[in-house]
DNA sequence: CGTAAAAGTTCTCTTTATGTTCTCATTCAA
DNA sequence: TTGAATGAGAACATAAAGAGAACTTTTACG
C-alpha cells in the first residue's frame, strides 16, 4: 500500500515518461511535486522500487517502470453523448490500435494547414497513410502536384484524364489537374490527435 | 538505456543518414553536437554499439544503423515515394501510439453527436480518456452530471462552486451547474479516427 | 606500390550533475 | 506519548560529459 506521496511519485513519473520517453532526474520529480529535497524523492523512489512498481538502475535518469497490461488495445467503456448527454454503456469491448498499426506499407505525416479543417482534420494532428498509387472517387487521398507539392485531399474524377482535388474547408477552392500532373502517394486510413 | 548525449547522437546519425544516404564523420557528428572531441563521439557511439542501435566497421563512415523497428509505432514523415520529402520533422522519426496506450488508466469512449464538432471531434470518433478526478480550467473532460449524464465538455470554473461545461459547436451554448452536480470522470488525452 | 593526410581508436584528466545515505525537524493521528 | 509520513538539507560517491594528446588504421594520390 502506497503512501500518498509515493502515489504521487509513481504518477509522476509514468506521466513524465509518456511525455519524454525517458526516465526523470530525482530532481524533476521533486520540482514537480513541489518538493526541495532530492533525497526525499530517493525514499519514495526506494519504497516504490521495493513494492515492485518500479526498478532502479544506479544510473543517471535509471528508473524503469514495470508495466502490467501492455496491449495495443484499450477498454472500449462506451459512447459518450458529445451532443444532449444521454449515455448508455454497452458490454465492455476493446478498441484495437492495430488497426492503424497493421501492415507494413504504411506511414504517418503531420498535417500542416487548414485545408481539411471540415473534415475535422486539424493543423498538427497526425494521419496515417497507407501506401497506394491508385484510389477510388472520394476517397482522401496524399496527391503529389507535379512532382513538386505533396497535399492532403479528398479525390475526384470529374471526366477522364482529369483530376479534382477538394479540400475540406469551406474558404478554399477545389482545383482541377491534367491527370498526369497528379500522383497519388498514398490514401487516408487514419487520423490521431494528442492533447498531451 | 541511453544517456541524453547518446540519444542526440543517435538522432543525429539517423538524420544524417536519411538526408546523405551515408554515415557521418565522427569529427561531423561532434560539429553537430557541438563538441569538440571526437574521442567523446567515439564513445558515445561505442555505447550505441553495445546498446544495439548500431553496427560499426572498421572504416570511415563505417556506421549502420541497425533496424530499431517499433510494434506500436509508425514511421513519421519518412520520405514520400519519388516526390521530395514533405518536411522534415525535428526529432521524432517514429510517431509512437504508446503515448495513447501508455498508462493502465485509460480508457476509450465513442462520440455520438455533435457538440465538439468545432474541436475536429466527429461524431464516431473514439477519444482515449484518461481516468481523473480533477481537472484545470479548459481542459476536456467527461464530465457526469446529476450521476446520471455523461458528456464530454471543455470545463471552465467561473466562481467558486460553479462549474460551466462549454460544447465546441457556435449553434450550442454552454451551461453552468452548482459543482457538486458534476463528477469529473476523465480528462481527454487522444482523439482517433478511423477512415477504413 | 609508398607516402602523407585524414579518420578512427584509446587513453588520461577534469568538471559538473546526479544519485545515495545520512541526520534532524515537523505534523498528525492512534 | 509514540510512530508513521513528510520534508529539509548536508556530506559523500558515482555517473555523465567533455577536452585533448598520442597512437593506429584508412584513404587518397603521386
Amino acid at each position: 500500500m502506497l503512501t500518498v506521496r509515493e502515489q504521487d511519485t509513481l504518477e509522476f513519473i509514468q506521466k513524465y515518461m509518456m511525455e519524454h520517453g525517458r526516465s526523470p532526474l530525482l530532481t524533476e520529480i521533486a520540482l514537480g511535486l513541489g518538493i526541495s529535497s532530492k533525497g526525499v524523492i530517493h525514499r519514495y523512489i526506494s519504497a516504490l522500487v521495493e513494492a515492485g512498481y518500479l526498478i532502479r538502475h544506479p544510473k543517471t535518469r535509471g528508473i524503469e517502470l514495470l508495466d502490467q497490461s501492455d496491449e495495443d488495445a484499450l477498454p472500449l467503456l462506451g459512447r459518450i453523448a458529445a451532443g444532449k448527454p444521454i449515455e448508455a454503456i454497452e458490454d465492455e469491448q476493446q478498441l484495437n490500435f492495430s488497426r492503424l498499426l497493421g501492415g507494413s506499407n504504411r506511414y504517418v505525416l503531420q498535417v500542416k494547414g487548414h485545408s481539411m479543417i471540415d473534415e475535422g482534420i486539424r493543423n498538427g494532428d497526425y494521419v496515417v497513410i497507407e501506401y497506394a498509387a491508385t484510389a477510388r472517387s472520394n476517397q482522401i487521398v496524399v496527391a503529389l502536384i507535379d512532382e513538386n507539392d505533396v497535399t492532403l485531399k479528398r479525390i475526384q474524377y470529374p471526366k477522364k484524364g482529369c483530376i479534382r482535388l477538394v479540400p475540406a474547408n469551406k474558404s478554399m477552392h477545389a482545383k482541377e489537374y491534367a491527370a498526369e500532373r497528379i500522383t497519388i502517394q498514398g490514401i487516408l486510413i487514419g487520423q490521431v490527435r494528442f492533447y498531451v
